[in-house]
DNA sequence: AGGTCGACCTGGCAGC
DNA sequence: TGCTGCCAGGTCGACC
């Protein structure tokens, strides 16, 4: 799915777009994207919202929208939270479940008279109503936002001690970092010259400082370039993310590393592929 | 409690 | 061509 840099490339264009604009009507064609909640109850949260604002943690897009009409005390804020998961898509422009377009499952009508289209193919992404994050176990559990001023290297070195795990397993962990996932771990422990395996409660003052400084270097760069699509990944408008051509590891195994020529190495670690270079990373 | 593994889904691709 | 097996940007619950 979208990690960090997808999800946060994919806000900033949602919030140009649709901000000020209201959920006229909302179709579901795939009740599973809305997990235990029901359509009738979906729907009847859903519309006649204003959007006032998109946000996003982790993986996650948030959109913060104010039910107009609903109580006296005025408009209620609620938050319609968005997991794209492995292969969700948010698609601005055109009703697409018209165009016969494949795997849309819910489409959104806004009041500029343009749609919001969610699609995803293997159906694993959820879309959710909350009052509160706190409602939401994956929003209230979630670690860190890595690119805030909050992101503290003293706290992660406190978790990197305290778990024994390997270093790629525990930055995927998203209670400890919010929105880092298979690829980006990668990419940031290439760039921090950390092998991959090394176990988190090993790592060196030093070792913890570069990985710190990798998180803030791959993802900002990675942002720049709108994000990676291997293969599903799109903007809203549909467009591919620029940062494939970019990653060192990710996905290169048996090419060269980019430093020292040596075959990048692939391993299995907690059923995901990691992508190294056994000379680089020590 | 912390760590690991399978389940949830669908489709693309390599190999035969 | 068509089949089989493997693989995929994530998360959660069951189990050890």
């Amino acid at each position: 799915m979208p990690e960090l840099p997808e999800a946060e490339t994919i806000k900033r264009d949602l919030a140009k777009e649709i901000i000020g604009q209201t959920l006229k009507g909302v179709t579901v064609y795939d009740a599973r994207i809305l997990g235990n909640n029901s359509v009738k109850n979906f729907v009847s949260q859903i519309t006649n919202c204003r959007i006032v604002n998109v946000l996003r943690r982790g993986k996650a897009i948030i959109i913060e929208c104010k039910k107009t009409g609903g109580s006296q005390r005025g408009p209620q804020t609620q938050w319609l939270v968005i997991q794209l998961r492995m292969t969700g898509l948010l698609l601005y422009g055109e009703d697409l479940k018209k165009r016969n377009v494949r795997d849309v499952k819910v489409v959104f009508e806004l009041s500029g008279g343009r749609h919001l289209n969610y699609c995803d193919q293997r159906v694993f992404g959820r879309l959710y109503v909350v009052r509160d994050f706190n409602d939401n176990p994956y929003l209230k559990t979630l670690g860190p936002e890595p690119l805030n001023g909050s992101f503290e290297i003293k706290r992660i070195s406190e978790q990197f001690h305290r778990r024994t795990i390997p270093v790629k397993t525990l930055l995927m962990d998203q209670h400890v970092i919010a929105g880092i996932g298979n690829i980006y771990a990668s990419e940031i422990l290439f760039s921090a010259r950390l092998n991959p395996q090394k176990r988190s409660n090993q790592l060196t003052r030093k070792e913890i400082q570069s990985v710190y400084n990798a998180i803030h270097t791959v993802l900002n760069e990675a942002i720049v370039h709108r994000g990676t699509s291997i293969r599903n990944y799109r903007d809203i408008y549909g467009h591919k993310g620029n940062f494939l051509i970019r990653l060192k590891v990710y996905g290169r195994q048996d090419q060269p590393c980019p430093e020292c020529r040596s075959p990048i190495k692939r391993l299995f670690q907690s059923g995901r592929s990691t992508f190294f270079c056994e000379e680089c990373q020590k």
